[in-house]
This record gives C-alpha cells, structure tokens and sequence, in this order.
RNA sequence: GCCCCCAUCGUCUAGUGGCCCAGGACAUCUGGUUCUCAGCCAGAAAACCGGGGUUCGAUUCCCCGUGGGGGUACCA
C-alpha cells in the first residue's frame, strides 16, 4: 500500500525579511510534514536577482531556526535550476503548448496603455500566434531575432478541490497566453516554480491566499509538461489592525523584531497558528508538540485575520508562566548578560537560585525583557529608585526611614531567613510602631527594589538574601536621609495616624 | 474595468438546518482576594453585513447586492 510521503515546501523570495505571514505559511507547511510523517523542503526564490540578497537569505534562514521550523531538504536556490527551467519550456515549446513571441516590451506597453485608456480588459491578442507562421518564427528565431515564450492556453477551464476553499475555477478565456521564458531566456516564476516542485516531488502546495491567481496558470503547465498537479491549498492572509495588508507601518512585522521583543519562539509559533487555524475546540495555549498532534488541513480559515499584538502578547506572558525555569534558563541569561546585569560564569555557578529568581519573576513577565528588568535588584549591587514608587511610599522620609531603620535593626538580629520568620518579625515590628503591616512592607519593597511592584515581599527578601538585602535597606535609609535634606520642609511633623498631605 | 477569494462580538474564533434570543479567548468595564503588581474568582457590555429565496424551521443551503482582500507584468 504505497501511499505516498507528503513533500511540502516553503519557498520564501528573499526581498525581505521573514515577516509573520511567510513564517505563518511556513509553519502551516511544516507543521503538516510533522503531524504526516513527510518532508518539509526550504527553496529560496531569488530567482528575481536584482531583489534579492544573501543577507535577507541568512535573515530568513535564521527566523526559520529560531521558530524552530527545522527543514528536511535544502535550502536550495531557484536560481541553481535556470537550465532545468530552460529545459522544460523548450518541451513546452516542441510540444505545442508553447510558441515563439516577437513582440517587444515597448509594443507591449503600448497596447496596454491603449486598452486601459478604452476601459478594456488587455490580454496578449496572440499576434505572434495568430500572424507569424511557424516557418517564420523558425527563420526568425535562427537569425537572431530575440523573442520569448509564451505558453498557448488553452480554451476550457482550470479548476482544482482547494483544500481550504473547496473548489475553485478560472475559465481560461480569462488567462492570456503568459510569458514562460523572457527573451533574455530566463524563466518566469510561475514556470519556474512549476518545474522546481515537480523536481522536488512537491505532493503539497500550502501558500498564501495571493497566489490563487496563479494557480490556474501553474495547473496548465503541469500538464502541458504532462504531469499531475499537487494538491493545492491557500491560506488567508494576515492583516494589519486596520484591515489592510501588513506593512512595517503596522509596527513590528519581521520575525526578527519579536525576537529581540523577547517573545518566546515557541509562543509566538502557538500564536501564528492560531490565525488562520482552529483545532475546534476552545483551547488556545499549545506547545509545539501539541500543535503538531492536533493539526489538520480541516482546521484552516477561509477568512483573512487580523494580527492582534495584545493577544500574541498575552499568549507570550501565557507560557512564560508555564515554562520551566530550566527553559527559559539560557534565554533570561544570554538577556542578562547582553544588559550588563551579570556576567554568565557567576549565573553559572549558582543555577539552583538562577532558576528559583526566574520562577518568582516569570509570573508577572511579559516578555523576556520584563524578567530581565525585575531581576536587576537580585543581582546588580545598586539600584535606582523609580520616581513613582519614591513618591508613593517614600513621601515622608523622616518617617519612613525611622521605620525602616526599626526593621532593619530587627532584621539584621535575625537567627532565620525564611519568609515566615520574615513577615512574623515585620508584623511585629509594625505593631510596636503602631502602623499598619503595608506602612513597613510599601517601603520596604522600593527599598530593596527601587520600584512599587514586586513579588511578595517575604520571597523577594529571602531571594535576595540577607546580606544583600541588608546593603540595600542601608542604602535606602542614606537616600532617605538625603531627602530628608533636601526637602526640610516635608511634612515629617505629621502626627502618626493623621492622613498625609497631598 | 475584468477575474478570483472572503464575510459571527473591537480582535482571534466555535458553530456545519432545530441543542444558539449564538459559546470561548484577547482587549474593555465592575466587584472580590493578597503587602504591590501579575494572577485567580465572580460579573457586565459586545456579533450572525443587507435583501430575496429554499425549508415546518435558517448563523448554517442558494441567488443578488454591499463591504473587505487578492490578482490582472518579459515581479515573485
């Protein structure tokens, strides 16, 4: 029961970077090679040499990898088949369905413009078909003459079962007599596309919604070239919040971006199969081996979607909760590293509380970065207060550092650094002062982290560790010092209890 | 202009003739919980583009509009 392998490709044109919807495309691809048991093949279209370049290659290339879109054969080059290409449009030519056109851009040009100005439709009017008999192409051709090929279309109708559209047919009335070979005998993408997937035994072709036009066009030649076309399937497209097609004024469109955004590959993977597939059911947080299992050409919209960053965002802090601290290890690092927050031997050499920082702070983390930004106070030696949090929780200095000191005191005697032992002592210590536990516990976490968001205090206190946490309760009361100085007039006066001056 | 595709809350979507005066998620807005935030819990507001058919019955099928998107190259 030979039942064939699937073989689907990804054939990126390198003019531009690997943007959302190629890398949406891309996934589709692989992730029906997976779940099948086939070959995913990478081929660069740079067919068009004077748009594409080795760098948007190696960028695409290096999109590809980090998604973790791993293909089987490739990459190959379009561009290394030209004589393939070549080959088959001269079988076109011997075989009929492709003729001799002598006509040149300039007259081309000119009867467009022509029937654009009668508000017609143009097509090709075959002259090169219709007035130049084979005989005289032959003389022609032989004494030089440049000419291209056009493949001759047939009447009839080209129609395939889409596997996202159900079916879908172009009368070829519609299709004019399209250039095969330009007369500079270089091949024309939808030929030459034709031949590479037919080289490479492509079984599936999974592409953007903008290619269908092309479709009918591609069945024809493969058989003029006397093959089966594969199956053919079209993804809607992705567009930008206002509807029209993406465009770097949409903001972030290059996979790159969110890379450096600190996505997490394999969230954004989760969020771009989302958009334009649904397994059916009302989950929406899936790993990539769970994308796989559950992926079906069935589950594809019809309809275009819109790139909704809110939600790939909140998918992102989704599975930051979710993945392990072990993970995100080596991604938190290298960010660490890259800000100067830490050098990668001293995180080495204590993974254990490495992963436990990165467990309290990927909770309330949306991107890498967040976690890069929440972790300086555990391992830079100083810090910087945030206006805000100063304002709110450090408003009367004289105050709050005659409480802090009082903690700090009580802190320093401790035998235990646990959280329990830790919020027993502040609870008392608030109690002989008289205050509520948050008069100590607000100050106390711009203290320590400059900022008035944090994890529970007790974990940050214990994270941190005692020394640390000590030096930076020191340092609190100097700056609190200091602004005591330099605003003598603050209301430190104020009776305990009284509400604080606005 | 012509050809093609598409059409459920602001957004992503479930729904395949009755279970739907339409379900989930993001975002928004309430309230609760904790030392803050995130979270979590409870709740609110929010959609079947319009018109004709078909049918006992249409969000679901058909047609016509309308709207959006794509194509219309010796680009890919």
């Amino acid at each position: 029961m030979a039942e064939r392998q699937i073989r689907v490709r990804f054939a990126p044109s390198p003019t531009g970077y690997l943007h959302v919807g190629g890398a949406r495309t891309a996934l589709f691809n692989w992730l029906l090679a997976r779940r099948r048991g086939g070959v995913f093949v990478l081929r660069i279209e740079d067919t068009d040499r004077e748009r594409s370049s080795e760098v948007m290659t190696r960028a695409i290339l290096d999109g590809m990898e980090w998604l973790g879109l791993s293909w089987d054969e490739g990459p190959f080059h379009q561009a290394d088949g030209v004589e393939r290409h070549r080959r088959d449009a001269l079988r076109l030519l011997e075989a009929g369905h492709a003729y001799r056109c002598f006509c040149t851009p300039a007259e081309l040009e000119s009867k467009r413009a022509r029937a654009a100005g009668a508000q017609e439709a143009y097509r090709y009017d075959r002259n090169c078909l219709l007035r130049v008999s084979p005989e005289e192409a032959e003389r022609r051709a032989a004494a030089g003459q440049p000419f291209a090929l056009r493949c001759h279309v047939p009447e009839g109708v080209s129609a395939w079962e889409d596997v996202v559209h159900g079916r879908i047919e172009f009368a070829n009335a519609e299709i004019e007599d399209f250039i095969v070979l330009r007369s500079d005998g270089t091949p024309v993408y939808n030929l030459a596309v034709v031949s590479d997937d037919l080289d490479m035994r492509i079984t599936h072709v999974l592409r953007g919604d903008d290619h269908i036009s092309n479709t009918p066009k591609q069945i024809l030649l493969y058989r003029a070239l006397g093959q089966e076309p594969p199956v053919f399937g079209h993804v809607p497209m992705i567009l930008g919040p206002d509807g029209k097609r993406l465009s770097k004024r949409h903001g972030a469109t290059a996979i790159g971006e969110y890379r450096e955004q600190g996505l997490l590959p394999w969230a954004l993977v989760n969020f771009l199969a989302l958009l334009g597939w649904s397994p059916g059911t009302d989950e929406e947080i899936f790993d990539v081996p769970e994308l796989i299992a559950r992926f079906s050409l069935e589950g594809i919209n019809k309809k275009s979607a819109i790139f909704d960053s809110q939600k790939l965002i909140w998918l992102n802090g989704q599975h930051l909760t979710r993945a392990s601290a072990e993970r995100l290890e080596p991604l938190v690092t290298e960010r660490l590293v890259a800000a100067g927050i830490a050098n990668a031997d001293a995180l080495r050499t204590r993974r254990a509380w490495v992963h436990g920082l990165i467990d309290l702070l990927k909770v309330r983390a949306r991107n890498l970065d967040d976690i890069v930004r929440q972790a300086r106070p555990y391992l830079a030696e100083a810090i910087d207060y945030e206006q805000e949090a100063v304002q709110k929780h450090w408003k009367h200095p004289a105050q709050v550092r005659q409480r802090l000191a009082a903690l700090r005191q009580r802190y320093a005697g401790l035998e235990r650094w646990d959280e329990q032992t830790l919020e027993a002592e502040l609870r008392a210590v608030a109690d002989e002062l008289g205050t509520a536990a948050g008069k100590l516990i607000h100050p106390l976490r711009v203290s320590l982290t400059g900022m008035a968001v944090s994890p529970g205090i007790f974990e940050v206190l214990v994270t941190m560790g005692r020394e640390l946490a000590l030096r930076r309760l020191d340092a609190a009361l100097a700056a609190l010092e200091r602004r005591e100085r330099e605003a003598p007039s603050s209301p430190d006066t104020v009776v305990p209890g009284a509400p604080p001056a606005a």
